[in-house]
DNA sequence: CGATAGGTTGACTTCAATCAAACGACGTGG
DNA sequence: CCACGTCGTTTGATTGAAGTCAACCTATCG
Protein backbone atom coordinates (compact mmCIF):
# COMPACT_ATOMS: atom_id res chain seq x y z
CA UNK A 1 0.00 0.00 0.00
CA UNK A 2 1.38 3.61 -0.89
CA UNK A 3 0.37 6.09 1.46
CA UNK A 4 -1.10 9.38 0.77
CA UNK A 5 2.00 10.69 3.03
CA UNK A 6 4.61 9.23 0.21
CA UNK A 7 2.94 10.48 -2.02
CA UNK A 8 2.77 13.97 -0.82
CA UNK A 9 6.52 14.27 -0.39
CA UNK A 10 7.45 13.27 -4.02
CA UNK A 11 5.75 15.95 -5.33
CA UNK A 12 6.81 16.98 -8.60
CA UNK A 13 10.16 14.55 -9.85
CA UNK A 14 8.31 11.29 -9.27
CA UNK A 15 11.96 10.12 -9.15
CA UNK A 16 11.37 8.62 -5.54
CA UNK A 17 7.87 7.29 -5.99
CA UNK A 18 9.08 5.44 -9.29
CA UNK A 19 12.16 3.82 -7.64
CA UNK A 20 10.23 3.15 -4.54
CA UNK A 21 7.26 1.04 -6.98
CA UNK A 22 10.26 -1.24 -7.64
CA UNK A 23 11.55 -1.74 -4.92
CA UNK A 24 11.40 -4.48 -2.26
CA UNK A 25 8.70 -4.00 0.88
CA UNK A 26 10.36 -5.26 3.71
CA UNK A 27 8.60 -5.82 7.35
CA UNK A 28 9.70 -5.37 10.51
CA UNK A 29 8.64 -6.15 14.49
CA UNK A 30 8.44 -4.16 17.20
CA UNK A 31 12.01 -3.82 18.35
CA UNK A 32 13.83 -5.46 15.20
CA UNK A 33 17.17 -3.74 13.70
CA UNK A 34 16.35 -2.38 10.34
CA UNK A 35 20.20 -1.04 9.89
CA UNK A 36 23.27 -2.47 12.60
CA UNK A 37 25.70 0.37 13.99
CA UNK A 38 28.78 0.25 12.11
CA UNK A 39 27.48 -1.83 9.53
CA UNK A 40 28.29 -1.14 6.00
CA UNK A 41 25.70 0.89 3.94
CA UNK A 42 24.47 -1.17 1.41
CA UNK A 43 20.76 -0.54 1.79
CA UNK A 44 18.59 2.53 2.57
CA UNK A 45 14.99 2.29 3.41
CA UNK A 46 11.96 4.82 2.88
CA UNK A 47 9.36 4.53 5.71
CA UNK A 48 5.75 3.13 4.34
CA UNK A 49 4.15 2.77 7.69
CA UNK A 50 5.45 2.89 11.52
CA UNK A 51 8.02 4.78 13.51
CA UNK A 52 11.58 4.13 13.46
CA UNK A 53 14.74 4.88 16.24
CA UNK A 54 17.96 5.32 15.29
CA UNK A 55 20.08 4.86 18.10
CA UNK A 56 23.92 4.80 18.81
CA UNK A 57 24.93 2.98 21.66
CA UNK A 58 28.21 3.67 23.79
CA UNK A 59 30.09 0.62 25.22
CA UNK A 60 28.48 1.36 28.73
CA UNK A 61 25.28 1.08 27.70
CA UNK A 62 24.35 4.79 27.44
CA UNK A 63 21.96 5.21 24.13
CA UNK A 64 21.35 8.30 22.11
CA UNK A 65 18.41 8.47 19.71
CA UNK A 66 19.11 10.14 17.13
CA UNK A 67 15.67 11.10 15.70
CA UNK A 68 12.32 9.10 15.31
CA UNK A 69 10.71 8.56 11.34
CA UNK A 70 7.68 8.06 10.31
CA UNK A 71 5.66 7.31 7.09
CA UNK A 72 8.00 8.86 3.99
CA UNK A 73 11.01 9.61 6.00
CA UNK A 74 14.37 8.27 3.94
CA UNK A 75 16.45 6.46 6.20
CA UNK A 76 20.33 5.09 6.04
CA UNK A 77 21.08 6.88 2.86
CA UNK A 78 23.14 10.38 4.42
CA UNK A 79 26.11 8.61 5.69
CA UNK A 80 29.37 8.01 4.23
CA UNK A 81 30.74 3.87 3.97
CA UNK A 82 28.90 2.68 7.48
CA UNK A 83 25.69 3.75 9.04
CA UNK A 84 26.92 6.09 12.44
CA UNK A 85 23.52 4.92 14.03
CA UNK A 86 21.61 1.80 14.31
CA UNK A 87 18.01 2.13 13.23
CA UNK A 88 15.52 0.05 14.95
CA UNK A 89 11.69 -0.48 14.47
CA UNK A 90 9.51 1.26 17.60
CA UNK A 91 6.37 0.11 16.74
CA UNK A 92 5.59 -2.84 13.63
CA UNK A 93 6.96 -1.06 9.96
CA UNK A 94 7.04 -1.28 6.57
CA UNK A 95 9.43 -0.21 4.29
CA UNK A 96 10.55 0.01 1.10
CA UNK A 97 14.63 -1.07 0.63
CA UNK A 98 17.07 0.40 -1.69
CA UNK A 99 20.49 -0.22 -2.89
CA UNK A 100 22.05 3.07 -1.67
CA UNK A 101 23.82 2.84 -5.43
CA UNK A 102 20.38 3.34 -6.93
CA UNK A 103 19.37 6.67 -4.68
CA UNK A 104 22.63 7.92 -5.40
CA UNK A 105 21.65 8.19 -9.18
CA UNK A 106 18.63 9.45 -8.47
CA UNK A 107 19.70 12.22 -6.42
CA UNK A 108 21.94 13.42 -9.41
CA UNK A 109 18.72 14.00 -11.66
CA UNK A 110 16.43 14.90 -8.41
CA UNK A 111 16.80 18.04 -6.39
CA UNK A 112 14.21 16.91 -3.93
CA UNK A 113 16.71 14.60 -2.25
CA UNK A 114 18.95 17.21 -1.38
CA UNK A 115 16.12 19.38 -0.09
CA UNK A 116 15.33 16.17 2.18
CA UNK A 117 18.96 16.18 3.25
CA UNK A 118 18.86 20.21 3.89
CA UNK A 119 15.67 19.08 6.27
CA UNK A 120 17.54 16.60 8.15
CA UNK A 121 20.71 18.84 8.88
CA UNK A 122 17.99 21.91 9.91
CA UNK A 123 16.11 19.53 12.21
CA UNK A 124 19.19 18.09 13.79
CA UNK A 125 20.58 21.40 14.50
CA UNK A 126 17.51 22.57 15.96
CA UNK A 127 17.94 19.25 18.48
CA UNK A 128 21.42 20.29 19.33
CA UNK A 129 20.14 23.26 20.70
CA UNK A 130 17.33 21.13 22.16
CA UNK A 131 20.27 18.73 23.80
CA UNK A 132 22.78 21.72 24.58
CA UNK A 133 20.44 24.23 26.22
CA UNK A 134 16.98 23.67 27.01
CA UNK A 135 16.00 22.27 30.52
CA UNK A 136 14.12 19.21 31.15
CA UNK A 137 10.36 20.66 31.06
CA UNK A 138 11.60 22.93 27.33
CA UNK A 139 12.38 19.35 26.44
CA UNK A 140 9.44 17.66 26.47
CA UNK A 141 7.48 20.53 25.83
CA UNK A 142 9.43 20.60 22.57
CA UNK A 143 8.89 17.20 22.20
CA UNK A 144 5.06 17.50 22.37
CA UNK A 145 4.85 20.13 20.07
CA UNK A 146 7.15 18.21 17.82
CA UNK A 147 5.04 15.19 17.47
CA UNK A 148 1.78 16.54 17.28
CA UNK A 149 3.65 18.99 14.03
CA UNK A 150 5.12 15.55 12.64
CA UNK A 151 1.61 13.36 12.66
CA UNK A 152 -0.79 15.39 11.97
CA UNK A 153 -0.18 17.76 8.76
CA UNK A 154 -0.94 21.55 11.00
CA UNK A 155 -0.55 20.47 14.35
CA UNK A 156 -2.89 17.84 15.93
CA UNK A 157 -4.07 18.13 19.33
CA UNK A 158 -4.26 14.11 19.76
CA UNK A 159 -0.75 12.40 19.11
CA UNK A 160 -0.44 8.47 19.02
CA UNK A 161 3.14 8.00 20.64
CA UNK A 162 3.95 4.78 19.74
CA UNK A 163 7.82 5.18 21.47
CA UNK A 164 8.40 4.19 25.28
CA UNK A 165 9.21 6.52 27.83
CA UNK A 166 13.05 5.39 27.45
CA UNK A 167 13.17 6.35 24.24
CA UNK A 168 11.32 9.77 24.42
CA UNK A 169 14.34 9.88 27.36
CA UNK A 170 17.18 8.85 25.26
CA UNK A 171 16.01 10.88 22.16
CA UNK A 172 15.78 14.50 25.01
CA UNK A 173 18.77 13.38 27.01
CA UNK A 174 17.26 13.09 30.00
CA UNK A 175 16.26 10.17 32.10
CA UNK A 176 12.82 7.76 32.29
CA UNK A 177 12.21 9.22 35.48
CA UNK A 178 12.45 13.07 34.90
CA UNK A 179 10.43 12.23 31.54
CA UNK A 180 7.62 10.91 33.68
CA UNK A 181 7.46 13.36 36.26
CA UNK A 182 7.33 16.14 33.28
CA UNK A 183 4.80 14.44 31.97
CA UNK A 184 2.55 14.31 35.38
CA UNK A 185 3.24 17.80 35.71
CA UNK A 186 1.76 19.19 32.64
CA UNK A 187 -0.56 16.54 33.03
CA UNK A 188 -1.76 18.25 36.75
CA UNK A 189 -1.34 21.35 35.14
CA UNK A 190 -4.09 20.50 32.87
CA UNK A 191 -1.70 21.43 29.58
CA UNK A 192 -1.97 17.85 28.53
CA UNK A 193 -4.07 14.61 29.00
CA UNK A 194 -2.66 11.05 28.69
CA UNK A 195 -4.29 8.35 27.96
CA UNK A 196 -2.44 5.05 27.08
CA UNK A 197 -0.39 5.53 24.57
CA UNK A 198 -2.00 8.56 23.37
CA UNK A 199 -2.07 12.20 24.52
CA UNK A 200 -3.87 15.09 24.30
CA UNK A 201 -2.67 18.40 24.17
CA UNK A 202 -5.11 20.63 26.00
CA UNK A 203 -3.18 24.31 26.51
CA UNK A 204 -1.02 24.44 22.86
CA UNK A 205 0.19 27.62 24.39
CA UNK A 206 1.29 26.79 27.54
CA UNK A 207 3.34 24.21 25.83
CA UNK A 208 4.76 26.63 23.62
CA UNK A 209 5.92 29.36 25.72
CA UNK A 210 7.62 26.46 27.54
CA UNK A 211 9.55 25.06 24.80
CA UNK B 1 45.96 32.89 -1.45
CA UNK B 2 44.20 29.27 -2.53
CA UNK B 3 45.47 26.98 0.74
CA UNK B 4 46.80 23.95 0.02
CA UNK B 5 43.61 22.32 2.17
CA UNK B 6 41.15 23.68 -0.27
CA UNK B 7 42.93 22.10 -3.03
CA UNK B 8 43.08 18.99 -1.39
CA UNK B 9 39.08 18.66 -0.11
CA UNK B 10 38.26 19.79 -4.06
CA UNK B 11 40.37 17.21 -5.46
CA UNK B 12 39.04 15.39 -8.76
CA UNK B 13 36.45 17.42 -10.06
CA UNK B 14 38.14 20.87 -9.45
CA UNK B 15 34.12 22.27 -9.49
CA UNK B 16 34.37 24.23 -6.38
CA UNK B 17 37.64 25.21 -6.97
CA UNK B 18 37.14 26.60 -10.55
CA UNK B 19 34.10 28.68 -8.55
CA UNK B 20 35.85 29.85 -5.83
CA UNK B 21 38.74 31.21 -8.31
CA UNK B 22 35.97 33.80 -9.84
CA UNK B 23 34.16 34.28 -6.45
CA UNK B 24 34.60 37.26 -4.63
CA UNK B 25 36.80 36.88 -1.67
CA UNK B 26 35.47 38.52 1.55
CA UNK B 27 37.48 39.56 4.87
CA UNK B 28 35.67 39.46 8.15
CA UNK B 29 36.85 41.01 11.69
CA UNK B 30 37.03 39.16 14.60
CA UNK B 31 33.67 38.76 15.92
CA UNK B 32 31.82 40.25 12.83
CA UNK B 33 28.54 38.64 11.75
CA UNK B 34 29.13 36.91 8.22
CA UNK B 35 25.89 35.81 8.28
CA UNK B 36 23.00 36.70 10.45
CA UNK B 37 19.95 34.35 11.86
CA UNK B 38 17.10 34.40 9.62
CA UNK B 39 18.45 36.03 7.23
CA UNK B 40 17.18 35.02 3.45
CA UNK B 41 19.48 32.66 2.41
CA UNK B 42 21.35 33.98 -0.36
CA UNK B 43 24.72 33.62 -0.55
CA UNK B 44 27.47 30.72 1.02
CA UNK B 45 30.77 30.96 1.64
CA UNK B 46 33.91 28.89 1.52
CA UNK B 47 36.12 29.70 4.50
CA UNK B 48 39.81 30.10 3.23
CA UNK B 49 41.35 31.15 6.58
CA UNK B 50 40.61 31.53 10.11
CA UNK B 51 38.00 30.45 12.30
CA UNK B 52 33.92 30.79 12.25
CA UNK B 53 31.44 29.81 14.67
CA UNK B 54 27.52 29.00 13.52
CA UNK B 55 25.27 30.30 16.33
CA UNK B 56 22.11 30.24 17.82
CA UNK B 57 20.43 32.75 20.19
CA UNK B 58 17.81 32.34 22.50
CA UNK B 59 15.63 35.27 23.46
CA UNK B 60 16.53 35.18 26.61
CA UNK B 61 20.33 34.50 25.96
CA UNK B 62 21.24 31.44 25.86
CA UNK B 63 23.19 30.49 23.13
CA UNK B 64 24.27 27.16 21.05
CA UNK B 65 27.21 27.38 18.85
CA UNK B 66 26.72 24.40 16.32
CA UNK B 67 30.04 24.32 15.01
CA UNK B 68 33.53 25.67 14.27
CA UNK B 69 34.61 26.21 10.78
CA UNK B 70 38.12 26.17 9.33
CA UNK B 71 40.05 26.55 6.11
CA UNK B 72 37.67 24.59 3.43
CA UNK B 73 34.91 24.49 4.69
CA UNK B 74 31.54 25.46 3.30
CA UNK B 75 28.87 27.69 5.37
CA UNK B 76 25.44 28.93 4.79
CA UNK B 77 24.77 26.15 1.90
CA UNK B 78 22.98 23.47 3.95
CA UNK B 79 19.72 25.33 4.45
CA UNK B 80 16.07 26.14 2.74
CA UNK B 81 14.87 29.54 2.63
CA UNK B 82 16.66 31.55 5.52
CA UNK B 83 19.64 30.85 7.87
CA UNK B 84 19.07 28.60 11.06
CA UNK B 85 22.37 29.78 12.60
CA UNK B 86 24.10 33.05 12.40
CA UNK B 87 27.86 32.55 11.36
CA UNK B 88 30.21 34.67 13.16
CA UNK B 89 34.16 35.00 12.77
CA UNK B 90 36.03 33.41 15.62
CA UNK B 91 39.34 35.62 14.83
CA UNK B 92 39.68 37.69 11.54
CA UNK B 93 38.55 35.41 8.63
CA UNK B 94 39.00 35.07 4.94
CA UNK B 95 35.80 33.89 3.04
CA UNK B 96 34.90 33.42 -0.62
CA UNK B 97 31.20 34.07 -1.43
CA UNK B 98 29.07 32.54 -3.82
CA UNK B 99 25.56 32.51 -4.55
CA UNK B 100 23.57 29.75 -3.43
CA UNK B 101 21.93 29.46 -7.13
CA UNK B 102 25.17 28.63 -8.36
CA UNK B 103 26.53 25.73 -6.02
CA UNK B 104 23.18 24.29 -6.35
CA UNK B 105 23.97 24.57 -9.72
CA UNK B 106 27.40 23.04 -9.36
CA UNK B 107 25.85 20.16 -6.51
CA UNK B 108 23.73 18.94 -9.73
CA UNK B 109 27.49 18.03 -11.51
CA UNK B 110 29.51 17.51 -8.50
CA UNK B 111 29.12 14.72 -5.80
CA UNK B 112 31.96 15.60 -3.67
CA UNK B 113 29.12 18.37 -2.91
CA UNK B 114 26.65 15.89 -1.67
CA UNK B 115 29.65 13.96 0.74
CA UNK B 116 30.65 17.35 2.05
CA UNK B 117 26.59 17.25 3.44
CA UNK B 118 26.99 13.76 4.71
CA UNK B 119 30.04 14.43 6.72
CA UNK B 120 28.15 17.52 8.18
CA UNK B 121 25.24 15.42 8.93
CA UNK B 122 27.80 12.37 10.59
CA UNK B 123 29.53 15.35 12.83
CA UNK B 124 26.04 16.81 14.00
CA UNK B 125 25.07 13.44 14.91
CA UNK B 126 28.48 12.39 16.86
CA UNK B 127 28.15 15.89 18.68
CA UNK B 128 24.14 15.11 19.33
CA UNK B 129 25.39 12.18 21.71
CA UNK B 130 28.46 14.47 23.11
CA UNK B 131 25.35 17.30 23.91
CA UNK B 132 22.80 14.42 25.19
CA UNK B 133 24.71 11.43 27.09
CA UNK B 134 28.36 12.87 27.66
CA UNK B 135 29.81 14.00 30.69
CA UNK B 136 31.61 17.31 31.13
CA UNK B 137 34.87 15.91 31.36
CA UNK B 138 33.75 13.75 28.30
CA UNK B 139 32.65 16.76 26.65
CA UNK B 140 36.44 18.48 26.81
CA UNK B 141 38.17 15.28 26.29
CA UNK B 142 36.28 14.38 22.94
CA UNK B 143 36.97 18.42 22.20
CA UNK B 144 40.69 18.39 22.01
CA UNK B 145 40.67 15.33 20.24
CA UNK B 146 38.12 16.76 17.62
CA UNK B 147 40.18 20.14 17.53
CA UNK B 148 43.29 18.34 17.20
CA UNK B 149 41.83 15.86 14.25
CA UNK B 150 40.84 19.02 12.44
CA UNK B 151 43.86 21.19 12.37
CA UNK B 152 46.23 19.08 12.01
CA UNK B 153 46.47 16.03 9.70
CA UNK B 154 46.13 13.40 11.80
CA UNK B 155 46.34 14.34 14.85
CA UNK B 156 48.68 17.48 15.88
CA UNK B 157 49.97 16.89 19.39
CA UNK B 158 49.99 21.07 19.62
CA UNK B 159 46.52 22.69 18.88
CA UNK B 160 46.06 26.37 18.62
CA UNK B 161 42.39 27.30 19.62
CA UNK B 162 41.03 30.26 18.63
CA UNK B 163 37.84 30.20 19.71
CA UNK B 164 37.31 31.84 23.70
CA UNK B 165 36.32 29.68 26.57
CA UNK B 166 32.98 31.30 26.10
CA UNK B 167 32.51 29.63 22.69
CA UNK B 168 33.67 26.10 24.14
CA UNK B 169 30.74 26.29 26.74
CA UNK B 170 28.33 27.14 24.21
CA UNK B 171 29.48 24.74 21.73
CA UNK B 172 29.51 21.88 24.57
CA UNK B 173 26.37 22.41 26.39
CA UNK B 174 28.24 23.84 29.50
CA UNK B 175 29.18 26.94 30.81
CA UNK B 176 32.58 28.73 30.78
CA UNK B 177 33.22 27.81 34.78
CA UNK B 178 32.85 24.08 33.87
CA UNK B 179 35.21 24.52 30.55
CA UNK B 180 37.81 25.96 32.65
CA UNK B 181 37.81 23.66 35.62
CA UNK B 182 38.29 20.57 33.44
CA UNK B 183 40.83 22.13 31.47
CA UNK B 184 42.66 22.60 34.91
CA UNK B 185 42.35 19.51 35.93
CA UNK B 186 43.56 17.77 32.64
CA UNK B 187 46.27 20.12 33.30
CA UNK B 188 46.85 18.82 37.12
CA UNK B 189 47.12 15.48 35.70
CA UNK B 190 49.36 16.19 33.15
CA UNK B 191 47.15 15.07 30.17
CA UNK B 192 47.55 18.19 28.45
CA UNK B 193 49.49 21.54 29.01
CA UNK B 194 48.28 25.43 28.19
CA UNK B 195 50.48 28.16 27.21
CA UNK B 196 47.96 31.20 25.95
CA UNK B 197 45.76 30.26 23.36
CA UNK B 198 47.71 26.97 22.65
CA UNK B 199 46.99 23.42 23.75
CA UNK B 200 49.79 20.71 23.94
CA UNK B 201 48.13 17.49 24.22
CA UNK B 202 51.05 15.04 26.57
CA UNK B 203 48.72 11.94 26.71
CA UNK B 204 46.12 10.98 24.18
CA UNK B 205 45.58 7.80 25.11
CA UNK B 206 44.38 9.11 28.77
CA UNK B 207 41.99 11.76 26.15
CA UNK B 208 40.63 8.98 24.20
CA UNK B 209 39.49 6.75 27.39
CA UNK B 210 37.79 9.76 28.76
CA UNK B 211 35.80 10.82 25.74
C1' DC C 1 48.68 53.85 35.15
C1' DG C 2 43.60 52.69 35.46
C1' DA C 3 40.12 50.36 32.88
C1' DT C 4 38.27 46.62 30.59
C1' DA C 5 37.82 41.86 29.03
C1' DG C 6 38.84 37.15 29.40
C1' DG C 7 40.20 33.58 32.38
C1' DT C 8 40.61 31.04 36.81
C1' DT C 9 39.29 29.58 41.39
C1' DG C 10 36.21 29.12 45.46
C1' DA C 11 31.69 28.66 48.04
C1' DC C 12 27.21 27.38 47.63
C1' DT C 13 22.82 25.97 45.23
C1' DT C 14 19.95 23.52 42.22
C1' DC C 15 18.17 20.58 38.80
C1' DA C 16 18.18 16.32 37.15
C1' DA C 17 20.20 11.65 38.14
C1' DT C 18 20.19 7.75 41.04
C1' DC C 19 18.34 4.47 44.09
C1' DA C 20 14.30 2.30 45.65
C1' DA C 21 9.59 0.93 45.91
C1' DA C 22 5.01 0.36 44.28
C1' DC C 23 1.57 0.28 40.69
C1' DG C 24 -0.98 -1.23 36.51
C1' DA C 25 -1.55 -3.88 32.37
C1' DC C 26 -0.85 -8.04 30.21
C1' DG C 27 0.02 -12.89 29.27
C1' DT C 28 0.92 -17.66 31.02
C1' DG C 29 0.09 -21.65 33.50
C1' DG C 30 -1.91 -24.02 37.41
C1' DC D 1 -10.84 -18.16 36.91
C1' DC D 2 -7.26 -16.54 39.52
C1' DA D 3 -2.31 -16.49 41.09
C1' DC D 4 1.98 -15.18 39.37
C1' DG D 5 5.76 -13.05 36.81
C1' DT D 6 7.18 -9.64 33.66
C1' DC D 7 7.51 -5.23 31.74
C1' DG D 8 6.71 -0.46 31.44
C1' DT D 9 5.39 3.36 34.13
C1' DT D 10 4.87 6.28 38.09
C1' DT D 11 6.14 8.27 42.52
C1' DG D 12 9.19 9.19 46.50
C1' DA D 13 13.75 10.01 48.96
C1' DT D 14 18.35 11.16 48.42
C1' DT D 15 22.66 12.26 45.96
C1' DG D 16 25.69 14.46 43.00
C1' DA D 17 27.39 16.91 38.89
C1' DA D 18 27.22 21.00 36.91
C1' DG D 19 25.32 25.70 37.41
C1' DT D 20 25.31 30.12 39.82
C1' DC D 21 27.22 33.78 42.31
C1' DA D 22 31.26 36.08 43.62
C1' DA D 23 36.04 37.22 44.02
C1' DC D 24 40.40 37.59 42.06
C1' DC D 25 43.99 37.23 38.59
C1' DT D 26 46.25 38.42 34.14
C1' DA D 27 46.92 40.70 29.94
C1' DT D 28 46.08 44.24 26.76
C1' DC D 29 45.15 48.93 25.54
C1' DG D 30 44.01 53.74 25.71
Amino acid sequence: MMSAAIQAIDSGSGGLLGLARRAAILLFDRDEAIVAQDEAAAYCYLVVSGCVRTVRLMRDGRRQVGEFLFAGDLLGWDCLGTHDFAAEAVCPVTARRFARHDLDRLADRDRTLRDRLFNRLRSGRDHMVLLGRQTAPERIASFLLEMAARIGPDGETVIELPMSRGDMADYLGLTIETVCRQLTRLRLSDAIAIDGTKIAIRDRLALEEAG
